[in-house]
DNA sequence: CGGTAATGATTGAGATATAAAAGAGTTGGC
DNA sequence: GCCAACTCTTTTATATCTCAATCATTACCG
């Protein structure tokens, strides 16, 4: 039986005949890569057992949050990083949930207006709280210092992948 | 117009009204998520223009190209941190285009061993030498130190977090 | 041996993702 | 003012993904 699980995933990287180059920017990827992947199962099983809830409709309500007047649909894809379609059920889910509304704009009838309700907020917040907590669990174990050098250097390569990645605006 | 592309998403964290504890921790995780996702769209448009493949494909292929004698579903299951019953129609699919093989064992007919084609290991070197130089481009801009101190860190923490989550058997 | 429990894989339902095309509404050049 | 070009959203097609249920097989207990 092979095991493997706690190995590093490297047969990308280290065969050790092809002497790739770029191994430790492919080991930089695969280390993000399983980080995020295991942060994100984990809340999205608590999100799921505790709230009835998904990750991708709580970070929208979160987006939302952070804006009293609402947010237009094209500034939440950009926000969440995802496609516009995808945005689309994910919003008439919440809408008839109750936790969101929809409102096409005075200014531009092609623009859609998207707001938190009270019953969304009240949601949204009592799941933050919690959102925040197991996060401080799962990193309980990582010294203080060890994550703020960590945000600092994501935050860093987030600037970097940005702008070489013209996706929005020209910025 | 909000454009806030290039804001911290800290609407989890940022309100100072409520000084939510625990800010250090979301805010870590939001950079692991915005890096992933940033870094996963890139890869996931490259493999799909230039080799028509998807990464989940591509990912599964590299476990295989590690493993000359096969690997069980499970296995793999494990390795890639996805469902079983989300491997099985990748499969079916990188079969029918000839890349694999899938056989059960002789020892335990429960169990599918999966192995590469020869036509399967051309095409997997092939996307892996580009894969490399795609993540080399886009980490151009950070130094190498850098690099190598975010693979510490994440390691750590991809341990931390291993441990905390018993996922697998004891470990 | 025989029957129940456990294990590995597949199937099916529901949610989320992209990309590409279609629909609706604005805008700008003439 | 009119129509082509553009923009924003939705729709459609395809691909992942989880979770739960099911099927097939193996392991275990008496």
């Amino acid at each position: 039986m092979a095991s493997n699980v706690e190995s590093d995933d490297l047969s990308l990287a280290s065969k050790p005949e092809e002497a790739s180059e770029y191994r430790a920017e492919i080991r930089l990827w695969l280390r993000l890569l399983a980080c995020t992947t295991l942060i994100s199962g984990k809340l999205r099983r608590n999100f799921r057992e505790q709230f009835d809830f998904t990750l991708p409709r709580f970070e929208l309500l979160a987006q939302l949050d952070f804006e009293p007047g609402g947010l237009v649909l094209g500034e939440l894809s950009k926000r969440l990083m995802v496609s516009a379609g995808n945005i689309t059920p994910i919003l008439t889910r919440l809408i008839e949930e109750g936790y969101i509304t929809r409102a096409p704009s005075n200014l531009d009838r092609r623009v859609q207006i998207v707001c938190l309700t009270v019953e969304g907020r009240k949601k949204f917040r009592r799941m933050a709280k919690k959102h925040g907590q197991w996060l401080n669990d799962m990193f309980q174990d990582v010294d203080s210092e060890d994550i703020e050098a960590m945000v600092q250097q994501l935050s860093r390569l987030k600037k970097v992948l940005k702008d070489s990645e013209p996706d929005g605006a020209g910025k």
